[in-house]
Parts: structure tokens; sequence; C-alpha cells
DNA sequence: TTGAAAGCGCTAACAA
DNA sequence: TTGTTAGCGCTTTCAA
């Protein structure tokens, strides 16, 4: 039923090799030659065969995108961005989430047990033991979203997290003259959150500003969860140069809409900031000052390395940093509008 | 460098068929000599080619996903989904998107070309004529998600968006006793504008509701449009048992806020309702009633059916339908609280 | 400029 | 229960 390389051949009038030449380099044929070759293609709807292809060239043209989750906007930019680089390059994209880092190893393992894929981007959550063990002799080539894997080589492409809430901190404390700042952040383990909160710690320190764990809570990222514990605490929270400090903008918004249904005022009661600035920031009232972190372009790049990387395997890593962006809105009380 | 079948026969003292039976069909080999193999498997670290695997086996368990675009919640929960379908049923899933139809088109011919995939699941927001003609007879076993193609031999997983709408426009008719519903839809040709447009017209009807063209609207499903649309428009839309019904809740959303900031009060001045219940309706402020589409669910029936397909190319095409349900909430201005 | 032929690593039919 | 062997469809030397 599939027509083959044969096919084509037997109906060209000529010889496999020539088709073959023909497909891949087409100049070392004779134009006319060339010709029939086509029109022989054409004709018989000829599709070369990609295992076969494979099997001689060991490579398959696909990259893949390992994501932790695949909940909201934040990862869907990612996978906007790595897919648009992936067409662009002329790779296939093939995109995998996982609910937790158990299955995201067991996907990684997947991965390299079939080894179908000629190269692959990796966002982790959390590096666990087990996953390290794993990365770092990994049989696939491979780069690393905004995290990094101890012992072992790769290229990646980091947020600079700590910057960015920093810069948050520095605004809340500075800007906006608060004096107490709550953290609310997802799983002590998560990368992204320790980073928010050594930046959240480090500015108060600097600020002479007391703070004890009892401001810190770690949930899940989650909108509902957010609602329940701000629900809880929002009487305790709320007074004057107070603010929450929320690890995703999701929490945040879950903790304005708590507010507003317990009486309290945002910003005038108490300040609450994301992180972000996924289109949640924008609809959320008032609207969230968060910090932008360029999605679309981590997916972009991740994808841009990942391929030179499959390029030319033993290429020096490279670690590309990108740079959030503090966005001011109406939560957090200061007369700076962006 | 990569260790093959041979390697790992030579080192287990058997021949290479023992091996591929120990990794295929374990049963028909002695244990003892399984076990043997089995170490020599993990001493080598050995992978079985997927390129060799596929060129005898003509399959690569993996499939497609083709959508019109990333963008938003709706996106990610059909493919969380279909991703964890997929992975339930041992396939791997591909996931890529298209900007607009032109685009889709050559993403199928691409997939249509290279054939890697067992099958793939398509979403198409409008199905032009040079992609009907292409899926007519396309060679790779497909499903449509929430569509269908003439003349072509097709399972689908539809949403019955007619049927949601008409709830939605009954309740708004009935129950909040509007007499008049503004329609902002997404673009004319997109089949799901179509079916809620065609409620909208047909409950008018039905209720003895005058309705003409110029209450309905065109735009592109963005908040942003949605905002600068209703802003141009919000005073002439307000007024007593008027409401605006938008076919998606981010254009729903766009104009609660563009009213929010125009003074005019939502639903007291002006009920605005949306489609496909994602988060962003229960955040907008007051939350919109909308029409819950089981996103979720259409990706993992997709799948579900795509692989049912694949293992049996012959079997009798299915058509499975979703029924979407409606969700009162604070922006209609009825009495009712779900 | 073209063709013949040797694999790439695997599965499965057939033989032992 | 195991081994031998013939391909699967392609790319790529090497020879003509």
């Amino acid at each position: 039923m599939p027509v083959s390389i044969e096919d084509v051949a037997r109906k060209a009038n000529v010889s496999i090799s020539t088709v073959s030449r023909v497909l891949n380099r087409r100049n070392l044929v004779n134009a006319r030659t060339r010709q029939r070759v086509e029109r022989a293609i054409k004709q018989l709807h000829y599709r070369p065969n990609i295992f076969a292809r494979g099997l001689m060239l060991q490579k398959s043209e696909m990259v893949g995108l390992v994501l932790p989750d695949l909940h909201g906007e934040f990862y869907s930019e990612i996978i906007r961005g790595a897919n648009q680089e992936a067409r662009e390059l002329g790779y296939n994209l093939v995109i995998s989430s996982a609910k937790d880092s158990d299955d995201t190893q067991s996907l990684l393992e997947g991965i390299q047990q079939r080894s179908f894929l000629d190269g692959v981007a990796i966002m982790v959550s959390e590096v666990t033991g087990g996953m390290q063990e794993l990365l770092v002799d990994f049989a696939v080539p491979f780069v690393v979203l905004d995290g990094k894997v101890d012992g072992a080589m790769h290229d990646s492409v980091v947020i600079d997290q700590g910057e960015g809430a920093r810069a948050m901190m520095r605004h809340l404390v500075n800007t906006c003259g608060m004096q107490r700042v709550f953290f609310v952040g997802g799983l002590r383990t998560n990368v992204d959150t320790i980073a928010r909160l050594e930046a959240h710690q480090q500015v108060l320190s600097e600020a002479g500003i007391e703070h004890g764990p009892l401001d810190i809570y770690h949930l899940d990222y989650e909108y509902d969860t957010a609602y329940a514990l701000a629900t809880d605490n929002i009487h305790d929270w709320a007074g004057p140069n107070r603010c929450v400090f929320a690890a995703n903008d999701e929490m945040a918004s879950g903790i304005v809409d708590a507010a507003a249904a317990a009486g309290v005022a945002i910003p005038d009661d108490l300040g609450v900031v994301g992180f972000d600035d996924t289109r949640v920031a924008r609809i959320t009232r008032p609207p969230l000052t968060t910090v932008r972190v360029p999605m679309f372009r981590m997916g972009a790049e991740a994808i841009r390395l990942l391929c030179a990387r499959v390029a030319d395997p033993m290429c020096h890593p490279t670690a590309i940093s990108l740079h959030p962006q503090l966005v001011i809105r109406k939560s957090c009380k200061c007369e700076l509008d962006a």
C-alpha cells in the first residue's frame, strides 16, 4: 500500500540512489533526470518513510518540551514560544507534561528509553534526588528551563527570579512604604518560590524591617487555596503599610477576592501583589502590581539553544538569563501608574 | 557508540531473536535465559532503536494534537485531557499549533508528508476549502475536535454548542427578562461563533423579540478588542432589560471592565454573559454567568477515539457529543445563584 | 552523472 | 525453546 522509493525509481526509470539524491542533494542530479523523478514522486504521492530515514540518519528532527504541568497561561506562553521557534528551525515539537516530579522523572526515563527525540527542553519545578541522578548522565541532549541541575553539564534558560523579586520588594518597601510584607509562596521545595522568598527576606533585612517565619505561608500556586487562606487571615493581615507578596498572580487574585468578600479594601487596607503578569493580573480588580516574566521568550530561547546543541553536541554549554520586569498597577498603594 | 540488540545478544550468549523476544513477547522465552538477557540489557543500558522498530512495525506509538492556537486556558485544558489519556493508553502526544487556518493546513500537510504519527486529533476553528480537500483523503487516521469535515469519514468529538447557547439565551430571556440581547462573537467564519449566533437568533425569534443585524458584532475573541468595542458602545447598550452575550469569557470580561470604567453598573445597567467558563469568568467582577464547556474531557475523548481508530482503522466512525452546562453567576441580573 | 550493493537495528516467519 | 535469515525503506560509499 505505501509507495516506496523503489516504486518511484521504477516509474522514473532510474535507480533508487538517484531518487534518494533528488530528495537530499538535488544538485548532484542531472536536471532532466531530476524532473522525471520529481514528476514520478508527485504522481505517486510518494513520501519518504521517516523510520527508514531515521534509521540511517539517527535523527528524527523532533525535539521535546517537558513541563511540570500545563495549567494556566504561564505554560501556554512557553509552549507558544517553543512551538514557534521549533517550527522556524524545521523541527517538530513534542510536548509532554507531568503531574508531579515523580511523574516528570518517569516521563524523562521514557524519553531516554525510547530516544526518539533529538533533544529535549526540560522544566523542573523541583529537582529531586532521583531526577538529578537521572539527568547527570542523561542520554538525550537537553536544556533546562528556569533551573539548574548540579553535576550535569547542560544549557539553560533562566529567569532571574531574584532580580524580579527584589525589584518588587524594594518597590513595596521603598516606594510604597510598606512596613510588613507577608509572603505567600508555592511549595517549600519549588525553586521559584525559594528564590522569591529569599528576595523577600533579604530586602526586609536590608531595610531593617523585622520579619519572622509566621509571616510566611506555603501553598500550591492555586487561586482557591489562596482564597481560603486569605479568608482565614485577612483581618490579621490588614492594616496600614501592610502588604501580601504572593508568588504568583493566581494566588494574589484569590487573596484580593477574599479581601473584597471580607470587606477589606485593596490596596487601602492591605496591598496585594503577584508574580508572572499573566492575564489574571490585569483582570483582577484592582489590577495587580506584579512582575512580568518573559515566558514566550523563555520557550523560544530554550528551543534555540537545544537545536544548537543537537547540531553540535560538543559545543560549550550556554546559560541565558532573562530579565523580569516590574509592572506597577493598582494593588500596591503607590502613586505610580505604569 | 549506541548499543544495539546485537551487543546484548553477544553479552548474554544468545541470538538476537531471543533478545527481541524478551523485549516483545517475554513469555516465549525460558525464564533463566530471560534473566540473563535482562541482566545484559541493564548492564549495557540497552535501549531499542525506535526507528528500526518503527520500520518493522510501521507505527510510532505517537499521536498528534493540532490546535488552531495555544492561547488561553481553553486550549490548555484540552491539552491536559489529551495528554492524560494518551499517556494512559501508552501513546506519546505530539502537540502543534498554528496561527491561522493556512498555517494549520500546512502543518497537516507536513504531518501527512512525514507521516510519523499513528494518528492525529485536529481542531479546526474554520474549515476552509483547502483544508476540506486535504482532509477528504488524508493519509493519517484522524479525529476532529469540535467540528465536522464534509465528505470525509472521521470520528469526532463535538460540544453541542447550540444546546449551550440556547440554554443561555433562554435563561436571559425567560428568567432574567431581557428584552434586547446584543451578540459579540468571534470571526464570522468561526464555527463556534456561528452556532452561538444561530442560537441567539433562534431564541429571540421564538420569544417574539425584535432583533436586527445592528445588534451583532464580530471580533476576535480577545479581551482588548472587546474592551475597545465596549468603550465605544457601552452607553448605547446600557439600559433596563438589556444584555450582551459574548461568545467567550475573555470578551465578556473586557466588556465588563469597560463598563466599570465608564460607570455603567453590571448587571444593573447592563447584563453581560460569556461562554466557556474559564478561570476568567470567576475572576471577573462581578463573576460571569457563562456556559461551561467540558474541555478536558473533549481532549481526553478525542485521544481515546483516535487510539481506537489507530488500533482498528476500519472501525465505524463515532461521533461523541459533549454537553455544556449553564453556570449562573452575578453578571446577568437574575435572582438565581448557582 | 548514475547504479549496485552494503548496511542502519529491528521483528517475525521458518527451521531446528 | 532457540537460532537463522529475510526483509522493512532508506542513505551512502564505491565503481562504472
